[in-house]
DNA sequence: TGAAACTTGATGCATATGCATCTATATCAC
DNA sequence: GTGATATAGATGCATATGCATCAAGTTTCA
């Protein structure tokens, strides 16, 4: 589970609340508390079904979309906004499960290229029904298409 | 920062998309990769200025609020969406850096209660302008505040 | 060309998280 | 009351994350 909790309407000042209007404030409260709460769910669906983690799904999606070019690290890294050092040992991680394979990149010899292996994809296919059923539980059952629609483009605004 | 990515639409079925209609998964992949986002980059934020993460200024403003009487571990955990385990820890090292006390609970031995320690307060306090101008920054800046509204109204169902 | 600066990816070490389980107390059913 | 069950909180162990730094390769530009 995420922390969640809200910022402080116990600060000091509330009446000069530079910096964040008090709309601004409770959005991001909400914001941490319930995707916390929601990727932990979503999380503990997926691990019920005996499938991997969410950042799992993650990458083997997005080398899945990449093919046979398969994608640098670096890339990876890029798209799903993960941290260098971690990518690099989840990377370790999926390789040893076999699932994905790392191969040396013809042209930059620093690099790599990674791809998905057939094992890979099939655990991906296993898991979509899982995971969209999971989405269905916790996100459309509470959210019309319209709502959903207007969401997406909020958090679009947000992610700026 | 946190695993993002977006869920499957190379799952095989995209017509009958069954559990989760695509605005929904959609909302459901921002949702995830925006909020990972900007809890990295307000918490990296808080850190710069050299104060406690989010989820020790979380705790910190719950004690406050509580007053005197405290809070039990169990209610705190309640209202964080924290696990009991993570909870146990996260105050071990907040009772360690001084910012909060245990106390045994006088009506029920098996419980304590947490107070916020005279140096925690303060904590709270010095980090609520570098929080409250990083949320400006990140969220403010980007939405007014009738959108952030509809964003706050959004996710409260998400949460329902 | 060749040295300085940058990029890519890995890794040792400290810390945090998750899981299972444990102890102690409280509550419930009888 | 007493035994069964539930709840509060801690903890050993495995795994994951963050930080700093490294080695190897690439780019830049005098």
């Amino acid at each position: 589970m995420a922390h969640g909790g809200g910022p402080g309407n116990a600060g000091a000042d509330r009446g000069a609340d530079r910096g964040a209007d008090p709309e601004a404030v409770h959005a991001w409260a909400r914001l941490v508390r319930v995707s916390g709460a929601l990727v932990s769910a979503v999380e503990a669906d997926l691990k019920a079904a005996g499938m991997p983690p969410l950042g799992w799904y993650d990458v083997l999606l997005e080398l899945e979309r990449a093919g046979d070019a398969g994608l640098r690290p670096v890339e990876l890294q890029a798209r799903l906004l993960v941290a260098q050092y971690n990518l690099s040992r989840l990377i370790d991680r999926m390789e040893a499960a076999g699932l994905v394979a790392r191969a040396a990149d013809p042209d930059d010899r620093r690099g790599q290229r990674l791809r998905i292996t057939a094992e890979g994809l099939r655990r991906r296919e296993a898991a979509w029904p899982v995971y969209r059923a999971a989405i269905g539980r916790h996100v459309a059952a509470r959210l019309g298409p319209g709502e959903a629609r207007t969401l997406a483009g909020l958090l679009g605004k947000l992610a700026g």
